[in-house]
DNA sequence: GTTGAAATTAGTACGAA
DNA sequence: TTCGTACTAATTTCAAC
């Protein structure tokens, strides 16, 4: 379920104006910071901790509701209470014009709770959330496996999770970062280790799998 | 912020009793499964939904909370809408007994909205969301390769995000799965192709990292 | 975009089954 | 435990400014 928007590499505009869109003012980003963290405050409540009038508060929420800014709200819930404890990541590589196949099968699995396509040695990775690793390797073998379209998977285990935010905002930036431009300085990249670090692009034909996804 | 519960592979425990917390019932998991579709919805319509009273539904509604079960409440929202349309998946190579140094920097990173420790070729997972490809170039070679526990790293770009659930229940596979038992039927793994798989172990020494995290 | 007052709904506290 | 009801407090809506 759920198909979410899709984020196109290169595609990024400019803060607060993408689309064809309502524009986002530091109003309306200060309501969804407060959203992020408590989303079942009330919109009274909402407009004094914004610091704006009740019927202001309504109006600009049922915008960024209306307009898709806020797609939904949700409880954040803890796994291994509900019982689903073992997370793992597969990355998964797919047969080339195999995509919708693909995504069919997906949306018939209702243990994977993310999967995006990226760019690298592989093409998608999908997070899983089972009771046991036993499930994991079921999950990898039998259902992963017999998918036509999955040409090869590779999977780890998620370990620890040190940090989920309910999601990151421009805004954040503001706090501690030294408001860096938008293209670093030249003189700035010289002075860190490159060779260390890796950017892994799309693999041949990677551009093209996206059209019969 | 807001570090999550631990997720160890091997703990799993059995579905709806885990730890010391209360016990999961039908009832309890039916208003999760509501809770994570709208979770602005209000008790009394809970109530209805879900089939109890409303007083039992406050009740419920109030024990998952205190118990841990619901984390919180959250809005989701539209990355693309805020300006935020690039997101990159960082795998990172941490230097063993700098664990400490590489999460407290990882809290003064606000773009960061995820960050996992796996197993596999690398020691942790990080998924950032910036405004343009730039900022990933910036967040990488100026942020991540200054902090010293950081070893190397390797990114990669999200595509597309073609599916994201709030969270996964154990009831989601009372739908459609043929109710898969805990391991595998012996005969069900010699039909799958086995060679294509792989399963990705912790690099050595990686169990001792955990312990100075 | 703001304030205030009416209508509605939410949250609480009981006793009964 | 769960339900049903009554009571109190809060929220949402709608009006005028």
């Amino acid at each position: 379920m759920s198909e979410i928007s899709r984020n196109g590499v290169g595609g990024g505009g400019q803060p607060g104006r993408i689309g064809i869109g309502l524009e986002l003012d530091d109003v309306h980003m200060k309501i969804l910071e407060v959203l992020r963290e408590n989303g079942r405050i009330s919109v009274a409540a909402l407009a004094e901790r914004v610091g704006i009038s009740r019927a202001n508060a309504y109006t600009r929420f049922e915008a960024l509701r209306a307009d898709g800014a806020i797609k939904r709200f949700t409880a954040e819930i803890d796994h291994v209470r509900t019982g689903l404890g073992i997370t793992a990541l597969i990355f998964v590589t797919v047969r080339q014009q195999m995509w919708k196949q693909f995504r069919a099968e997906l949306a018939r699995m209702p243990e994977v709770e993310y999967c995006a396509i990226t760019t690298g040695q592989h093409d998608a990775m999908i997070q899983v959330r089972v009771s046991d690793v036993a499930a994991v390797h079921t999950m990898v073998t039998d259902r992963l496996a017999n998918i036509p379209a999955v040409k090869a998977t590779e999977t780890v285990f998620i370990l620890d999770e040190v940090l989920k935010r309910p999601y990151v905002l421009p805004s954040d930036g503001d706090r501690d970062r030294p408001r860096s431009p938008r293209r670093p300085a030249p003189e700035a990249q010289g002075d860190v280790p490159l060779g260390m670090m890796r950017f892994v692009g799309a693999a041949e034909g990677r551009a093209a799998l996206r059209k019969d996804g």
